[in-house]
DNA sequence: GCCGAATAATAAAACCTTTGATTAAATCTG
DNA sequence: CAGATTTAATCAAAGGTTTTATTATTCGGC
């Protein structure tokens, strides 16, 4: 049980720690390691999005996720929306619910393949071809001044570990959106 | 313009590598490094959430973010849901909704603060003590597959880089939740 | 060529998140 | 101490995600 009397409010940053330790306590069995690498990895990259998507992306009209099937079909060309699903890492569902609302916004266009008439071959109009590349120079400036504060070194490790951790996944069976 | 004719079909593997080598042909003055980084960074700790949320968390019936605030509440102790919120990095309406679905669960009950009666005290039902350890457990191994793919040094390495990442946030001045 | 199995997209229901009101209680200020 | 301001929580509207089920096509084996 290990009820630990906190000696000082808790705040964000100390949390990682006070929770780990905590858990040392409680189930000592734990892997402390894992868990601090998880947790750290989940409260950066959260905080990097939310950044993004609120100070870039919303005050142009665009959701995080919008952006990203933009993005996807900016560097892609025209292309099936399984596909889009694919190359973004959203669902197919998440694709066809998204692009009815960038559809509406005059971004998306939707048309039928030619080979296949169940597939939806989605592409960018000149708004949405507008849109992403306005939106990514703002978004890329910022990704500069996130990344700015590590050394060029440091973000070429950071990079080379957090690879190594994808490729992981496959070793593990990581469980992925159909 | 630059646009790029791809001679193999594009995966998701290779995405990253496309949509850099093309925005280095659209746009000259890009920071590909910061670029990569980020790209890295989100599709990374997506897979890792994904890969947590449906083998762990939604087969014991609970949401990802419903994890991460019974996770506050098991180390913080009961607690009001402004602190709840600034602890699991969520905003107070999103802790608000949410709980309303874990209270009706079962699994945190409300209870109006004892020094301010605009406050709302959250706590861990008994039920929701047993959830949140049982799951963690789980979670827990599931965390130790990802991490077990990089070895203890490297492991120290990331979290370190993180870390750096994450203080450099303050210093960009990161938009935070309110 | 035809019929059952697989596949592409979408719909439906349940949840979660965001921003921007709204309500109620505490606190500050003159 | 009263009035204005701030603060805690919640509500409301709009959007996005998930899983499961449906519909329309295409594929595969006989």
């Amino acid at each position: 049980m290990a009820a630990e009397p906190e000696p000082r409010p808790l705040d964000f940053l100390s949390f990682v720690d006070h929770a780990i330790s905590h858990t040392a306590g409680a189930l000592p069995q734990a892997d402390l390691d894992a868990m601090r690498l998880v947790l750290t990895l989940h409260r950066v990259t959260n905080a990097l999005v939310y950044d993004l998507e609120s100070s870039v992306h919303r005050p142009r009209g665009l959701s995080w996720p919008g952006f990203r099937v933009l993005f996807v079909l900016w560097h892609a060309g025209p292309a099936e929306a399984k596909r889009v699903a694919e190359l973004s890492g959203m669902s197919r569902a998440a694709v066809s619910a998204l692009v009815n609302t960038l559809e509406r916004d005059g971004l998306v266009s939707r048309r039928q393949a030619d080979h296949d008439r169940r597939a939806v071959r989605l592409s960018l109009t000149p708004a949405g071809n507008d849109a992403i590349i306005g939106t990514f120079e703002a978004h890329n400036r910022r990704e500069q001044a996130w990344a700015g504060t590590l050394t060029d070194d440091e973000r070429g490790r950071l990079v080379e570990l957090l690879e190594k951790l994808m490729e992981g996944a496959d070793l593990v069976a990581a469980k992925r959106r159909v």
